[in-house]
RNA sequence: GGGCGAAUAGCUCAGCUGGUAGAGCAUCGCCCUUACAAGGCGAGGGUCACAGGUUCGAGCCCUGUUUCGCCCA
């Protein structure tokens, strides 16, 4: 219910009860709700979907309210806004939750078995799973909730066997034994980009390889020796003149009774460590590759725990770890280790519990990427989907030419279980429903694979596997393409570039025509948040602090393109004081408004008074900037806009100079017109707001007169251009150039700022007369003057003197006189306009400017130099009167 | 090792197509003026990292250097 009955506001905004109520409304009335039998334009987004065991965090609140700030836009610029919300079912993330809530009741999921395992998941997920939808509504997110999608729904994994199986089919998937990165604690294979590289201190060792023939020896440098169990070979680069005799011989691989070949290999860095590289085939990605060209042994010694296995011999059963404390100790008595050098090596860790990686080879799934990738490569070059800022595009292509086929299967169990099956008879069938029997031999003995997909995988078909895909539905004939996505750079590769490959090749068509990436949002310092740092700022803190609307602002408002955020509390604080601020300006004009007549139109433009025309062009100005800047994605460029007008040109000049006019007669027909104006202005600057701060505008719509319904449902300001005007501008600065100049004089001075004072005007009076004589009511009050007049005449004595573009102004002093300060204050401001023009003079006395530079900016120079050679005329002549009365 | 980005007021940052540097916070004065002290008015504060270059003119364009951050290998 609207409070319009209600006169006055509560002195402070108070943002609890008003965000919760109004949230309810939104829901209850369906104001989120996109219309699939519309045919209005459309625009759609979907949520990058957080994971379904996340809580949120800084980044998915930046992400969200600028989606929101998008959608709120467009929707009220008349668009049929889809926004998509949804969770991802996180495999990784999920089953280790899960595991550890089973662990303290000392079950494993081995124990469960993996359909009672999965059981509980899904339970875990009804129970507490999408905690994330219920923040996400805290910070006045408006998606379709009744649309909400789960990447484990149904139809999204109808979707994903759909695409398994037409990827397969098109040869686009297949199986095979690679080398991958292991995870020895998930005990499951990761894509490369899960891997995260940290440099550790580490050690390189160098370790002795005894010829056979006993000739000699080559000493080797690693720094993993407890992989030298799984060496079988070691090579040197074929242009190392040390190593040519080498070349074809064997060695001893200490610690084992095996004989390995040495062999040339051009990838060997010739100046790294001794030259001469060992060569584990089964644990390195580059000696998988150098292995590969010379046909060697794959010899995997680690078993998933990452222990060393029985190919270990008497190593086998110990931890890498161990083992490679062993291994040294062993090599040593051996006389075998010839040094040890520090050395700072990367190391891979598993994205999701920072265990280092084990690369192991195995038998698993993967998408053939490079076919894909070209043709998500053609459309970011087309323009079919433009990546603002556009430097990130450059990340993409990067990426996207250096790809390498996608590991796409885990061992884990929950997840999209991959749809292939294995028969008796060893035929593979892959298919999108579960098959009964063989096709070849009719048998029934079919076994599923254990897998499970990864979850980009399912996450890659999101804008399409969401809007019902693979049915063709209405939401899919409307609604995709999406018109944007929002995200962090963080996932470009991961989720973006794959929904591209994915989009395209599915439904032909660029999954979204922009993508928007923002920043990263750190502690105040510069620092990413993270819970072992301690420094994270948990939004919903913030929120029950200061309010969502305040820090919906200030994250908008610190959302410059390309650099990243580093939030503190105290910006928020400030534009606590910014909502609090724009909640007195209404309150102010409601008390001010009891008398407003709804029905009454507005006098013409030309009859309305300055101040009412300036600030309505003012208006105009605004909602033209801010509409391009939300246009472009310069969040902080349409609220730094917003902060400025509403705060410095609507409060602090509009609202001072209107007092006058309200406080004054009822009858006055420029008080009703100020009325009208005053009502308008709020409602355009609500409606302006409303994206940034859903809640206090749309509290605030309610109370204002002439408005009804949601201030969802009302049309985003549009700029009326007549109302912009250059003339009335320059008239409104000459008022406020005056008032602040009086003010100026009086703070220099010590004057008291309540102490009247007269004013006397002088100069160009032709020009300047009417408009000062219109308004000087206005200057009156606002600079507090007891009196003021015109002369053209000598200019007064014993007054202190400014300048105000070709108007010339003058406070005289008498009673409380300080000519020291008056001169003091002059000399300041002579020298300001010294240094201007001297600037410019030398900048007109050079003959290239002259003749080079374009006529009007010449001509804006030389007029800037006349106008401060006469402002320095008056300010000096000024001082000389000074001086005579001391 | 390859790539990307940043360096502007004490702090945090804007500054889009090159035309004498802006904001918020902090600082220093003065004001409890009936929307707001979560407020108002006024003031001070910058060799735009450094060195070259292009240009009549560079915070912005080019080259190099330094420092920091991120991504990839």
């Amino acid at each position: 219910m609207h409070l319009k009955e209600t006169k006055e506001l509560a002195k402070a905004y108070e943002p609890h009860e008003i965000e919760e109520r109004w949230y309810k409304e939104w829901l209850e009335s369906g104001a989120f709700r996109a219309d699939e039998n519309s045919d209005a334009p459309t625009y759609s987004i979907v949520i990058p979907p957080p994971n379904v065991t996340g809580s949120l965090h800084m980044g998915h609140a930046l992400n969200n309210t600028l989606q929101d700030i998008m959608a709120r836009f467009k929707r009220m610029q008349g668009f049929n806004v889809l926004w998509l919300p949804g969770t991802d079912h996180a495999g990784i993330a999920t089953q280790n939750v899960v595991e550890k809530q089973l662990a303290l009741q000392d079950i494993s999921r081995e124990k469960l078995g993996r359909e009672l395992f999965v059981k509980r998941v899904w339970e875990w997920k009804e129970e507490s799973g999408g905690v994330i939808v219920n923040q996400l509504k805290r910070i006045g997110a408006s998606c379709d909730w009744s649309r909400e999608r789960f990447t484990m729904d149904e139809g999204l994994s109808r979707a994903v066997r759909e695409v398994f199986v037409t990827l397969y089919d098109d040869g686009l998937i297949y199986k095979g034994d690679y080398i991958i990165n292991w995870c020895p604690r998930c005990q499951t294979a990761l894509s490369d980009l899960e891997v995260e590289h940290r440099d550790d201190k580490g050690h390189l060792y160098h370790i002795r390889y005894p010829l056979k023939d006993g000739s000699g020896e080559l000493v080797v440098a690693t720094t993993r020796p407890e992989t030298m169990l799984g060496d079988t070979a070691v090579a040197v680069n074929p242009e190392d003149e040390r190593f040519k005799d080498f070349i074809g011989k064997e060695v001893c691989l200490p610690l084992t009774d095996r004989t390995i070949p040495v062999i040339a290999d051009a990838h060997v860095d010739i100046d790294f460590g001794t030259g001469a590289l060992k060569i584990t085939p089964g644990h390195d990605f580059n000696d998988f590759e150098i292995g590969r060209r010379h046909s060697l042994d794959i010899l995997s010694v680690m078993d998933k725990d990452g222990r060393i296995n029985e190919e270990g011999g008497v190593y086998s059963g110990m931890d890498r770890y161990d083992c490679r404390k062993k291994i040294i100790e062993d090599l040593e008595a051996e006389g075998l280790l010839v040094k040890i050098v520090d050395h700072d090596h990367s190391v891979g860790h598993c994205y999701r519990c920072q265990t280092s990686i084990e690369p192991t080879v195995s038998k698993q799934w993967f998408v053939k990427v490079e076919p894909l990738a070209k043709a998500a490569m053609e459309a970011v070059r087309r323009g079919d989907t433009k990546i603002v800022p556009a430097q990130w595009e450059k990340t993409y292509f990067e990426w996207m030419e250096n790809i390498k086929d996608w590991c796409i299967s885990r061992q884990i169990w929950w997840g999209h279980r991959i749809p292939a099956w294995t028969c008796t008879c060893g035929e593979v069938i892959v298919a999108k429903d579960d098959p009964d029997s063989c096709p070849k031999c009719g048998g029934k003995e079919l076994s599923q694979e254990d897998d499970v997909l990864d979850t980009w995988f399912s996450s890659a078909l999101w804008p399409f596997s969401t809007m019902g895909w693979p049915d063709k539905t209405k939401e899919l004939k409307l609604f995709y393409p999406t018109s944007l996505l929002v995200t962090g750079f963080d996932i470009l590769f991961f989720w973006v570039a794959r929904m591209m490959m994915m989009g395209l090749r599915f439904m032909g068509e660029v999954p979204f025509k922009e993508v928007y990436i923002h920043a990263l949002v750190r502690d105040a310092e510069g620092n990413k948040m993270s819970k072992s740092r301690g420094n994270v700022i948990d939004p919903l803190v913030v929120i029950e602090q200061y309010g969502t609307d305040a820090f919906r602002f200030t994250l908008a408002a610190f959302a410059a393109q390309g650099r990243d955020i580093k939030l503190s509390e105290d910006r928020v604080d400030g534009y606590r004081n910014f909502v609090n601020k724009i909640w007195n300006a209404s309150r102010f004009a409601l008390m001010n408004l009891e008398d407003f007549e709804t029905g009454k139109s507005l006098s013409p433009v030309e009859e309305l008074q300055l101040a009412d025309r300036w600030i309505l062009s003012r208006l105009n100005s605004t909602v033209r900037d801010v509409t391009n800047s939300l246009e472009t994605y310069r969040f902080n460029e349409a609220a730094n806009t917003l902060y400025q007008f509403v705060w410095h040109e609507l409060c602090d000049w509009y609202i001072e100079m209107v007092k006058p006019v309200l406080y004054g007669d009822k009858e006055d027909a420029a008080r009703a017109n100020t009325q009208a104006v005053l009502v308008e202005l709020l409602q355009s600057t609500c409606k302006l707001l409303h994206p940034f701060m859903p809640f206090l505008t749309e509290e605030l719509f309610g109370y204002l007169p002439g408005t009804s319904g949601s201030i969802m449902k009302s049309d985003f300001p549009k700029e009326d251009p007549s109302l912009v005007d250059a003339r009335v501008d320059a008239d409104m600065e000459l008022v406020m150039g005056v008032i602040k100049a009086v003010r100026n004089i009086k703070g220099e001075m010590g004057i008291s700022p309540s102490k009247e004072v007269e004013l006397i005007y002088r100069g160009d009076l032709a020009k300047n007369r009417p408009v000062l004589t219109e308004n000087a009511r206005l200057i009156e009050v606002l600079a507090r003057l007891s009196a003021y007049s015109f002369t053209d005449g000598e200019a007064p004595e014993g007054a202190a003197t400014a300048v105000v573009g070709d108007l010339e102004i003058y406070v005289p002093l008498k009673g409380n006189v300080d000519f020291d300060e008056e001169e003091k204050r002059l000399q300041k401001e002579i020298a300001k306009v010294e240094k201007d023009l001297i600037f410019l003079k030398k900048k007109l006395a050079n003959e290239d400017f002259m003749a080079r530079a374009p006529e009007a900016v010449v001509a804006k120079d030389r007029k800037k130099a006349e106008d401060l050679e006469s402002k320095k005329t008056t300010l000096e002549e000024g001082l000389e009167r000074i001086k005579c009365l001391k």
